[in-house]
DNA sequence: GGCAAAACATGAACATTGTTCTAATCTCCC
DNA sequence: GGGAGATTAGAACAATGTTCATGTTTTGCC
Protein backbone atom coordinates (compact mmCIF):
# COMPACT_ATOMS: atom_id res chain seq x y z
CA UNK A 1 0.00 0.00 0.00
CA UNK A 2 3.09 2.62 -0.43
CA UNK A 3 3.92 2.00 -4.04
CA UNK A 4 2.98 5.06 -6.38
CA UNK A 5 -0.66 3.94 -7.32
CA UNK A 6 -1.92 5.19 -10.49
CA UNK A 7 -0.79 8.64 -10.61
CA UNK A 8 -1.48 11.13 -7.59
CA UNK A 9 1.94 10.80 -7.31
CA UNK A 10 5.01 12.21 -8.90
CA UNK A 11 8.01 10.72 -7.42
CA UNK A 12 7.94 9.02 -3.91
CA UNK A 13 10.97 10.97 -1.76
CA UNK A 14 13.47 8.53 -0.58
CA UNK A 15 15.68 10.71 1.32
CA UNK A 16 14.95 11.52 5.06
CA UNK A 17 14.42 14.99 4.90
CA UNK A 18 12.10 14.57 1.68
CA UNK A 19 10.14 12.39 3.33
CA UNK A 20 9.17 14.95 6.34
CA UNK A 21 8.64 17.40 4.04
CA UNK A 22 6.01 15.60 2.48
CA UNK A 23 4.33 14.42 5.59
CA UNK A 24 4.42 18.40 6.23
CA UNK A 25 2.65 19.00 3.19
CA UNK A 26 0.10 16.48 3.67
CA UNK A 27 -0.62 17.62 7.01
CA UNK A 28 -0.98 21.63 5.93
CA UNK A 29 -3.41 20.10 3.44
CA UNK A 30 -5.22 18.51 6.06
CA UNK A 31 -5.32 21.44 8.39
CA UNK A 32 -6.45 23.45 5.03
CA UNK A 33 -9.11 21.49 4.51
CA UNK A 34 -10.81 21.26 8.17
CA UNK A 35 -10.59 24.60 8.35
CA UNK A 36 -12.46 25.66 4.88
CA UNK A 37 -13.30 22.76 2.84
CA UNK A 38 -11.79 21.78 -0.48
CA UNK A 39 -12.11 25.18 -1.92
CA UNK A 40 -9.89 26.04 0.54
CA UNK A 41 -7.18 24.02 -0.20
CA UNK A 42 -4.60 26.42 -2.60
CA UNK A 43 -1.34 24.98 -3.36
CA UNK A 44 0.13 28.32 -2.38
CA UNK A 45 -1.81 27.67 1.55
CA UNK A 46 -0.36 24.43 1.62
CA UNK A 47 3.04 25.68 1.02
CA UNK A 48 3.12 28.24 2.84
CA UNK A 49 1.80 26.26 5.87
CA UNK A 50 4.48 23.56 5.15
CA UNK A 51 7.09 26.14 5.22
CA UNK A 52 8.00 24.87 2.08
CA UNK A 53 8.45 26.26 -2.12
CA UNK A 54 5.72 25.81 -3.93
CA UNK A 55 8.09 23.72 -6.20
CA UNK A 56 8.13 21.19 -3.99
CA UNK A 57 4.79 20.17 -3.86
CA UNK A 58 5.02 20.03 -7.88
CA UNK A 59 8.09 17.79 -6.84
CA UNK A 60 6.24 15.29 -5.22
CA UNK A 61 2.20 14.98 -6.56
CA UNK A 62 1.23 15.47 -9.70
CA UNK A 63 -0.81 18.02 -9.00
CA UNK A 64 -3.61 19.56 -6.44
CA UNK A 65 -5.50 16.40 -6.85
CA UNK A 66 -2.91 14.08 -6.56
CA UNK A 67 -1.87 15.73 -3.38
CA UNK A 68 -5.55 15.40 -2.04
CA UNK A 69 -5.43 11.69 -2.94
CA UNK A 70 -2.62 11.03 -1.07
CA UNK A 71 -3.82 12.58 2.33
CA UNK A 72 -7.38 10.34 1.56
CA UNK A 73 -4.64 7.28 1.24
CA UNK A 74 -3.02 8.49 4.43
CA UNK A 75 -6.27 8.60 6.21
CA UNK A 76 -7.34 5.53 4.79
CA UNK A 77 -4.83 3.50 6.10
CA UNK A 78 -4.97 5.09 9.32
CA UNK A 79 -8.73 4.01 9.49
CA UNK A 80 -7.90 0.22 8.30
CA UNK A 81 -5.29 0.13 10.95
CA UNK A 82 -7.54 1.33 13.99
CA UNK A 83 -10.30 -0.98 12.68
CA UNK A 84 -8.07 -3.92 11.87
CA UNK A 85 -6.92 -3.42 16.21
CA UNK A 86 -10.13 -3.15 16.99
CA UNK A 87 -11.46 -6.65 14.82
CA UNK A 88 -9.59 -8.72 17.51
CA UNK A 89 -11.90 -11.57 18.67
CA UNK A 90 -15.29 -10.42 16.86
CA UNK A 91 -17.08 -13.19 15.25
CA UNK A 92 -20.29 -12.04 14.48
CA UNK A 93 -21.01 -8.78 12.53
CA UNK A 94 -23.63 -6.78 14.18
CA UNK A 95 -20.48 -5.98 16.66
CA UNK A 96 -18.32 -5.35 13.94
CA UNK A 97 -20.81 -2.51 12.45
CA UNK A 98 -20.55 -0.55 16.33
CA UNK A 99 -16.84 -1.11 15.96
CA UNK A 100 -16.58 0.50 12.31
CA UNK A 101 -18.71 3.31 13.15
CA UNK A 102 -17.41 3.60 16.45
CA UNK A 103 -13.66 4.12 15.03
CA UNK A 104 -15.13 6.01 12.13
CA UNK A 105 -16.57 8.54 14.60
CA UNK A 106 -13.25 8.54 16.73
CA UNK A 107 -11.21 9.38 13.53
CA UNK A 108 -13.20 12.38 12.43
CA UNK A 109 -12.81 14.02 15.60
CA UNK A 110 -9.03 13.86 15.97
CA UNK A 111 -7.28 13.07 12.35
CA UNK A 112 -7.23 16.14 10.66
CA UNK A 113 -8.74 15.65 7.04
CA UNK A 114 -10.44 13.04 7.23
CA UNK A 115 -13.65 14.34 5.37
CA UNK A 116 -11.29 13.55 2.22
CA UNK A 117 -12.50 9.60 2.16
CA UNK A 118 -13.49 9.47 -1.14
CA UNK A 119 -15.63 7.03 -3.02
CA UNK A 120 -12.39 5.33 -4.62
CA UNK A 121 -11.91 4.50 -1.11
CA UNK A 122 -14.95 3.73 0.19
CA UNK A 123 -14.27 0.31 -2.13
CA UNK A 124 -11.27 -0.42 -0.31
CA UNK A 125 -13.15 -0.28 3.45
CA UNK A 126 -15.48 -2.58 1.69
CA UNK A 127 -13.23 -5.15 0.80
CA UNK A 128 -11.26 -5.18 3.71
CA UNK A 129 -14.74 -6.02 5.80
CA UNK A 130 -15.84 -8.19 3.30
CA UNK A 131 -12.61 -10.24 3.64
CA UNK A 132 -12.86 -9.91 7.64
CA UNK A 133 -16.03 -11.28 7.28
CA UNK A 134 -15.37 -13.97 4.84
CA UNK A 135 -11.92 -15.34 6.65
CA UNK A 136 -13.59 -15.36 10.62
CA UNK A 137 -16.92 -15.15 10.67
CA UNK A 138 -19.00 -16.77 7.68
CA UNK A 139 -17.44 -19.52 5.29
CA UNK A 140 -19.46 -18.55 1.92
CA UNK A 141 -17.36 -16.83 -0.90
CA UNK A 142 -15.99 -13.43 -0.32
CA UNK A 143 -17.59 -12.23 -3.48
CA UNK A 144 -20.62 -12.26 -2.13
CA UNK A 145 -20.25 -10.43 0.38
CA UNK A 146 -18.46 -7.65 -1.03
CA UNK A 147 -21.30 -6.15 -2.79
CA UNK A 148 -23.91 -5.80 0.26
CA UNK A 149 -20.95 -4.60 2.05
CA UNK A 150 -20.07 -1.87 -0.55
CA UNK A 151 -23.89 -0.39 -0.34
CA UNK A 152 -23.04 -0.42 3.76
CA UNK A 153 -20.14 1.56 3.59
CA UNK A 154 -21.54 3.90 0.97
CA UNK A 155 -24.69 4.27 2.93
CA UNK A 156 -22.70 4.92 6.40
CA UNK A 157 -20.34 7.00 4.83
CA UNK A 158 -22.81 9.55 3.53
CA UNK A 159 -25.04 9.34 7.38
CA UNK A 160 -21.88 9.84 9.05
CA UNK A 161 -20.76 12.78 7.07
CA UNK A 162 -24.29 14.04 7.80
CA UNK A 163 -24.14 13.55 11.48
CA UNK A 164 -21.06 15.71 11.77
CA UNK A 165 -22.43 18.40 9.79
CA UNK A 166 -25.08 18.78 11.89
CA UNK A 167 -22.54 18.78 14.90
CA UNK A 168 -18.83 19.09 15.29
CA UNK A 169 -18.61 16.00 17.71
CA UNK A 170 -20.97 14.14 15.72
CA UNK A 171 -24.61 14.44 16.01
CA UNK A 172 -25.28 10.94 18.48
CA UNK A 173 -29.26 10.72 17.04
CA UNK A 174 -27.48 10.24 13.36
CA UNK A 175 -24.55 8.39 14.47
CA UNK A 176 -27.24 6.24 16.34
CA UNK A 177 -29.18 5.63 13.36
CA UNK A 178 -26.56 4.83 11.13
CA UNK A 179 -26.17 1.90 13.49
CA UNK A 180 -29.53 1.20 12.97
CA UNK A 181 -29.51 1.24 9.47
CA UNK A 182 -27.08 -0.62 8.91
CA UNK A 183 -27.91 -3.80 11.71
CA UNK A 184 -31.85 -3.36 9.41
CA UNK A 185 -30.13 -3.76 6.22
CA UNK A 186 -27.21 -6.81 6.57
CA UNK A 187 -29.35 -8.28 8.33
CA UNK A 188 -31.76 -8.86 5.43
CA UNK A 189 -28.77 -8.48 3.17
CA UNK A 190 -25.96 -11.00 4.51
CA UNK A 191 -26.55 -15.00 4.01
CA UNK A 192 -27.58 -16.58 7.32
CA UNK B 1 -39.42 28.99 -4.36
CA UNK B 2 -38.63 31.42 -6.92
CA UNK B 3 -37.62 34.60 -4.69
CA UNK B 4 -33.96 35.20 -4.02
CA UNK B 5 -33.32 32.57 -1.63
CA UNK B 6 -30.18 33.10 0.47
CA UNK B 7 -27.73 35.11 -1.44
CA UNK B 8 -26.77 32.75 -4.41
CA UNK B 9 -28.80 34.90 -6.87
CA UNK B 10 -27.47 38.75 -7.28
CA UNK B 11 -30.53 39.92 -9.41
CA UNK B 12 -33.44 37.96 -11.06
CA UNK B 13 -33.72 38.58 -14.75
CA UNK B 14 -36.72 40.70 -15.27
CA UNK B 15 -37.14 41.34 -18.75
CA UNK B 16 -37.97 38.40 -21.32
CA UNK B 17 -35.13 37.67 -23.06
CA UNK B 18 -32.40 38.11 -19.79
CA UNK B 19 -35.12 35.57 -18.50
CA UNK B 20 -34.17 33.00 -21.57
CA UNK B 21 -30.17 33.94 -21.39
CA UNK B 22 -30.31 32.91 -17.67
CA UNK B 23 -31.93 29.61 -18.77
CA UNK B 24 -29.09 29.18 -20.94
CA UNK B 25 -26.43 29.62 -18.64
CA UNK B 26 -28.02 26.91 -16.37
CA UNK B 27 -28.01 25.02 -19.38
CA UNK B 28 -24.60 25.53 -19.91
CA UNK B 29 -23.61 24.59 -16.39
CA UNK B 30 -25.61 21.41 -16.20
CA UNK B 31 -23.91 20.34 -19.42
CA UNK B 32 -20.48 20.32 -18.56
CA UNK B 33 -20.95 19.04 -15.06
CA UNK B 34 -22.56 16.03 -17.31
CA UNK B 35 -19.26 15.80 -19.17
CA UNK B 36 -16.38 16.88 -16.63
CA UNK B 37 -17.57 17.03 -13.26
CA UNK B 38 -17.67 20.48 -10.86
CA UNK B 39 -13.74 20.39 -11.44
CA UNK B 40 -14.78 21.48 -15.52
CA UNK B 41 -17.25 24.11 -14.44
CA UNK B 42 -15.63 27.30 -15.23
CA UNK B 43 -17.41 30.92 -15.53
CA UNK B 44 -15.56 30.72 -19.08
CA UNK B 45 -16.95 28.09 -20.49
CA UNK B 46 -20.30 28.61 -19.17
CA UNK B 47 -20.03 32.00 -20.84
CA UNK B 48 -18.86 30.48 -23.81
CA UNK B 49 -21.19 27.96 -24.14
CA UNK B 50 -24.20 29.96 -23.39
CA UNK B 51 -23.32 32.56 -25.79
CA UNK B 52 -23.24 35.56 -22.97
CA UNK B 53 -20.29 37.22 -22.21
CA UNK B 54 -18.95 36.53 -18.60
CA UNK B 55 -20.07 39.90 -17.23
CA UNK B 56 -23.21 38.77 -17.67
CA UNK B 57 -22.65 35.72 -15.47
CA UNK B 58 -22.15 37.64 -12.60
CA UNK B 59 -25.00 40.09 -13.46
CA UNK B 60 -27.26 37.50 -12.40
CA UNK B 61 -25.05 35.32 -10.04
CA UNK B 62 -23.28 35.82 -7.08
CA UNK B 63 -20.50 33.63 -8.32
CA UNK B 64 -19.82 30.51 -9.63
CA UNK B 65 -21.45 28.90 -6.56
CA UNK B 66 -24.10 30.64 -6.63
CA UNK B 67 -24.34 29.15 -10.60
CA UNK B 68 -24.28 25.59 -9.23
CA UNK B 69 -26.84 26.41 -6.21
CA UNK B 70 -28.80 28.15 -9.01
CA UNK B 71 -29.08 25.11 -11.44
CA UNK B 72 -29.40 22.57 -8.47
CA UNK B 73 -32.63 24.47 -7.37
CA UNK B 74 -33.99 24.29 -10.84
CA UNK B 75 -32.98 20.38 -10.70
CA UNK B 76 -34.50 19.68 -6.97
CA UNK B 77 -37.87 21.60 -8.60
CA UNK B 78 -37.94 19.56 -10.80
CA UNK B 79 -37.32 16.74 -8.77
CA UNK B 80 -40.46 17.71 -6.29
CA UNK B 81 -42.66 18.46 -9.32
CA UNK B 82 -42.15 15.13 -10.57
CA UNK B 83 -42.45 13.21 -7.27
CA UNK B 84 -45.65 14.63 -6.08
CA UNK B 85 -46.98 13.98 -9.60
CA UNK B 86 -46.32 10.33 -8.69
CA UNK B 87 -47.92 10.62 -5.69
CA UNK B 88 -51.10 10.93 -6.21
CA UNK B 89 -53.00 7.83 -4.62
CA UNK B 90 -50.37 6.53 -2.72
CA UNK B 91 -51.52 5.53 0.77
CA UNK B 92 -48.26 3.72 2.22
CA UNK B 93 -44.81 4.41 2.50
CA UNK B 94 -43.69 1.18 0.82
CA UNK B 95 -44.86 1.76 -2.33
CA UNK B 96 -43.54 5.73 -1.69
CA UNK B 97 -39.77 4.18 -1.49
CA UNK B 98 -40.43 2.62 -5.03
CA UNK B 99 -41.72 5.80 -6.63
CA UNK B 100 -38.51 8.30 -5.07
CA UNK B 101 -36.19 6.05 -6.08
CA UNK B 102 -37.31 5.22 -9.53
CA UNK B 103 -38.26 9.23 -9.86
CA UNK B 104 -34.75 9.79 -8.93
CA UNK B 105 -33.08 7.14 -11.50
CA UNK B 106 -35.76 8.57 -14.32
CA UNK B 107 -34.12 12.23 -13.64
CA UNK B 108 -30.44 11.18 -13.32
CA UNK B 109 -30.73 9.68 -16.64
CA UNK B 110 -32.94 12.62 -18.44
CA UNK B 111 -31.68 15.58 -17.06
CA UNK B 112 -28.36 17.27 -17.02
CA UNK B 113 -26.37 18.35 -14.23
CA UNK B 114 -28.95 16.72 -11.61
CA UNK B 115 -25.76 15.01 -9.81
CA UNK B 116 -25.94 18.43 -8.23
CA UNK B 117 -28.28 18.34 -5.61
CA UNK B 118 -26.19 18.50 -2.42
CA UNK B 119 -27.18 18.46 1.10
CA UNK B 120 -28.36 21.47 1.39
CA UNK B 121 -31.52 19.84 -1.02
CA UNK B 122 -31.83 16.86 0.99
CA UNK B 123 -33.11 18.34 3.89
CA UNK B 124 -35.70 19.92 1.34
CA UNK B 125 -36.74 16.21 0.20
CA UNK B 126 -36.70 14.77 3.22
CA UNK B 127 -39.41 17.36 4.72
CA UNK B 128 -41.01 17.42 1.54
CA UNK B 129 -41.65 13.57 1.79
CA UNK B 130 -42.11 13.85 5.90
CA UNK B 131 -44.85 16.45 4.75
CA UNK B 132 -46.53 13.97 2.42
CA UNK B 133 -46.56 11.38 5.09
CA UNK B 134 -47.75 13.07 7.87
CA UNK B 135 -50.77 14.07 5.58
CA UNK B 136 -51.64 11.21 3.61
CA UNK B 137 -50.61 8.41 5.75
CA UNK B 138 -50.00 8.41 9.46
CA UNK B 139 -51.53 11.04 11.55
CA UNK B 140 -47.85 11.73 13.88
CA UNK B 141 -47.09 14.96 13.57
CA UNK B 142 -44.57 15.85 10.87
CA UNK B 143 -41.45 16.61 13.73
CA UNK B 144 -41.15 12.61 14.43
CA UNK B 145 -41.29 11.99 10.71
CA UNK B 146 -38.55 14.44 9.42
CA UNK B 147 -35.36 13.33 11.21
CA UNK B 148 -36.13 9.49 9.84
CA UNK B 149 -36.64 10.92 6.64
CA UNK B 150 -33.57 12.82 5.97
CA UNK B 151 -31.59 10.14 7.26
CA UNK B 152 -33.16 7.87 4.38
CA UNK B 153 -32.82 10.41 1.72
CA UNK B 154 -29.20 10.60 2.24
CA UNK B 155 -28.65 7.46 2.44
CA UNK B 156 -30.44 7.22 -0.94
CA UNK B 157 -28.82 9.76 -2.06
CA UNK B 158 -25.35 8.52 -2.03
CA UNK B 159 -26.77 5.07 -2.49
CA UNK B 160 -27.51 5.85 -6.33
CA UNK B 161 -24.93 7.88 -6.77
CA UNK B 162 -22.85 4.91 -6.63
CA UNK B 163 -25.14 3.23 -9.10
CA UNK B 164 -24.66 5.64 -11.65
CA UNK B 165 -20.78 5.74 -11.04
CA UNK B 166 -20.97 2.13 -11.77
CA UNK B 167 -22.90 2.18 -14.54
CA UNK B 168 -24.04 5.11 -16.91
CA UNK B 169 -27.45 3.76 -16.92
CA UNK B 170 -27.44 3.16 -13.20
CA UNK B 171 -26.18 -0.20 -11.88
CA UNK B 172 -29.82 -2.15 -11.43
CA UNK B 173 -27.86 -3.85 -8.70
CA UNK B 174 -27.40 -0.89 -6.34
CA UNK B 175 -30.57 0.52 -7.23
CA UNK B 176 -32.47 -2.54 -6.16
CA UNK B 177 -30.86 -2.69 -2.70
CA UNK B 178 -30.99 0.78 -2.01
CA UNK B 179 -34.89 -0.13 -1.96
CA UNK B 180 -34.44 -2.76 0.05
CA UNK B 181 -31.84 -0.80 2.53
CA UNK B 182 -34.53 2.02 2.69
CA UNK B 183 -37.57 -0.94 3.21
CA UNK B 184 -35.30 -2.00 6.02
CA UNK B 185 -34.78 1.05 7.61
CA UNK B 186 -38.32 2.53 7.53
CA UNK B 187 -39.75 -0.56 8.29
CA UNK B 188 -38.08 0.01 12.00
CA UNK B 189 -37.31 3.47 11.97
CA UNK B 190 -41.31 4.89 11.35
CA UNK B 191 -44.10 4.89 13.94
CA UNK B 192 -46.65 1.42 13.65
C1' DG C 1 38.26 12.49 2.08
C1' DG C 2 36.82 13.44 -2.53
C1' DC C 3 33.87 13.02 -6.60
C1' DA C 4 30.19 12.17 -9.77
C1' DA C 5 25.35 11.30 -10.10
C1' DA C 6 21.03 11.45 -8.40
C1' DA C 7 17.75 13.65 -5.45
C1' DC C 8 16.12 17.76 -4.00
C1' DA C 9 15.18 22.99 -3.24
C1' DT C 10 13.82 27.34 -4.92
C1' DG C 11 11.11 30.92 -6.75
C1' DA C 12 10.49 33.55 -10.98
C1' DA C 13 7.48 33.12 -14.87
C1' DC C 14 3.53 31.51 -17.56
C1' DA C 15 -1.40 30.02 -18.25
C1' DT C 16 -5.85 29.72 -16.70
C1' DT C 17 -9.56 30.95 -14.07
C1' DG C 18 -12.58 33.81 -10.79
C1' DT C 19 -14.21 38.34 -10.37
C1' DT C 20 -14.94 43.37 -10.88
C1' DC C 21 -15.78 47.63 -13.15
C1' DT C 22 -17.17 51.21 -16.25
C1' DA C 23 -19.20 52.47 -20.41
C1' DA C 24 -22.41 51.52 -24.05
C1' DT C 25 -26.88 49.52 -25.48
C1' DC C 26 -31.44 47.92 -25.11
C1' DT C 27 -36.56 47.47 -23.07
C1' DC C 28 -40.32 48.88 -21.32
C1' DC C 29 -43.79 52.07 -20.11
C1' DC C 30 -45.70 56.84 -19.78
C1' DG D 1 -40.29 59.29 -28.50
C1' DG D 2 -37.99 59.89 -24.35
C1' DG D 3 -36.09 58.59 -20.18
C1' DA D 4 -35.15 55.40 -16.14
C1' DG D 5 -33.93 51.14 -15.12
C1' DA D 6 -32.40 46.73 -16.90
C1' DT D 7 -29.03 44.57 -19.42
C1' DT D 8 -24.99 43.79 -22.42
C1' DA D 9 -20.19 43.86 -23.26
C1' DG D 10 -15.48 42.83 -22.66
C1' DA D 11 -11.23 44.91 -21.01
C1' DA D 12 -8.71 44.69 -16.74
C1' DC D 13 -7.30 42.97 -12.18
C1' DA D 14 -6.40 39.30 -8.76
C1' DA D 15 -5.72 34.82 -7.36
C1' DT D 16 -4.65 30.29 -8.34
C1' DG D 17 -2.61 26.04 -10.78
C1' DT D 18 1.48 24.70 -12.97
C1' DT D 19 6.09 24.53 -15.21
C1' DC D 20 10.84 25.24 -15.67
C1' DA D 21 15.76 26.28 -15.36
C1' DT D 22 19.13 26.85 -12.07
C1' DG D 23 21.47 26.11 -7.83
C1' DT D 24 22.15 23.20 -3.64
C1' DT D 25 22.34 18.96 -0.81
C1' DT D 26 22.62 14.05 -0.18
C1' DT D 27 24.15 9.51 -1.48
C1' DG D 28 26.97 5.76 -3.04
C1' DC D 29 31.47 4.68 -4.27
C1' DC D 30 36.77 4.76 -4.96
Amino acid sequence: MIGAVGSSVRRSPVQQRSVERVNQMLDAAAALLDEGGYEALSTRAVAARAEVPIGSIYHFFRDKRGLADALARRNLERFLAGIERRLEGVTHWPAMVDLVVDEYVEMKRTVPGFAVVDFRENRVVAESLAAHLARRISPADQAALTRPMTVAVEAADALLKLAFRESPEGDPYYVAETKELLRAYLDRALPH
